[in-house]
DNA sequence: ATTATTCTGTTGTCTATACAAGTTGTATAA
DNA sequence: TTATACAACTTGTATAGACAACAGAATAAT
């Protein structure tokens, strides 16, 4: 498994910027310099820095230099990346309760149809899944996959707890994007039960779409958020 | 004022894509193709590419080619672009009323005291504005601008209308990137009469601060968004 | 002392090239 | 007919270098 080098120090620098080696609000290296300590080019180091840029973990200025982001103290949500990695960053303490699932289920959540442009998938694998943060419940989470290309899937555990290392690890599909919608709504029954807030509280509400190395393969989920103590926040 | 070919290219080929001469779903020409077009290497072309993949106009496949996406339906306001392009791009009629301002004014709302780390700033300069689609009320939004840098700021009406084209165009100054945090709160009195819903309905609020090409200068808004007739949707 | 100017180091843009790796269609062999 | 191999395309990664544009500090001119 090859690891493209722009990706190698991508990495080794977002690991010095979140255990404080470069500090918030200073400078990093300059690209000549990165050049020189990862021996590559200048291009493949911006490569580096643009990706973090995206990430929101530093900023850059012509003339001077990249500058370490402060660490965002709401839950990066809005991004493409897994609640795991999210929770993690973000040096708190999550937990997800596997409520329901996997199994096979017709997709019935009616919020979602719209999302799905083929009307050929029958059966999609469905999770039903609760996630807490600092013990407090904060998304109520349902994720339809559709059910192809993932032989035994529903029999085996999910690799660390998570959906997005398992498709990647066992089945060699990565996600690579998303799109959503954000509404506020007013809370169902179940989900203030879950979320523990009262019926009808405003809750966020997100559609998602998630594309993935598999052509014409997506994986759709609907998360309600309370919001009262942890805001989503985004990039860009 | 010279503008990158990058830049040219992407706005070159946005043109194409939302104009239709590319149509949805189908693929671009390939990388070498607009070299010969545009006069370019290819590390340009894929430059000006990769810009258009993170506005979501195209997604791309290793080996395949560049697809452009489907258009979307809701209001891309997640995202940077001020709310004047993207009404524009959705195809849609905007209009944005004034409901007060431009006028001097100290920070009032606490929801935005915690985004401003510097207390320095005594007074700012505020906007209440109401924005409406196809003649519906969908954001109730208040903007705190520092009032340093801004000669005569709120004598001159804005730009076209546009407080991001008259702050590039007359103060040469480039809205550059944002942070924002997402809640689903109850309406106010205030906000529910702008926005035409119940008291207490669930709305969208966004925190946003902008950061500009000018160190240590933000903007600063508070947004409440209607979400029963259009969503806000974004990318990743 | 204040104001220009120059210098140095930074990021931004761009060229030219090369090879790796994924996708697809075609020709060949079984 | 069905595999298999190959060729021709695509995008992905990476090198090496050049000049432009910007920021800030040091220097020179007023």
């Amino acid at each position: 498994m090859k690891i493209p080098l722009y990706r190698q120090i991508q990495a080794n620098l977002k690991e010095k910027i979140t255990s404080g080696v470069y500090e918030e609000g200073g400078l990093l290296p300059s690209e000549n310099e990165l050049c020189v300590e990862f021996n590559a080019t200048r291009m493949t180091v911006r490569q580096a820095l643009n990706e973090l840029v995206r990430e929101g973990y530093i900023t850059r200025q012509h003339g001077k230099g990249s500058t370490v982001s402060a660490s965002r103290k709401s839950l990066g949500l809005l991004s493409l990346k897994g609640w795991t990695e999210v929770v993690v960053a973000s040096d708190r303490h999550g937990k997800t309760l596997v409520l329901e699932g996997p199994v096979l289920k017709k997709l019935e959540d009616a919020a979602l149809k719209p999302l799905i442009d083929d009307e050929k998938h029958e059966e999609f694998i469905f999770f039903k899944r609760l996630r807490l943060v600092e013990d407090s419940p904060v998304m109520f989470e349902q994720t339809y996959i559709p059910n192809e290309n993932l032989p035994n899937f529903i029999e085996e555990p999910l690799l660390e707890g998570s959906l997005f290392r398992t498709l990647l690890i066992r089945y060699q599909i990565d996600v690579q994007s998303m799109t959503q919608e954000v509404r506020a709504i007013a809370a169902d029954k179940e989900t203030a039960n879950l979320l523990k807030i009262k019926q009808k509280s405003p809750v966020l509400h997100l559609l998602r779409k998630y594309k993935t190395s598999v052509d014409d393969f997506f994986l759709y989920s609907s998360i309600y958020c309370n919001t009262e103590k942890f805001a989503i926040s985004s990039f860009n």
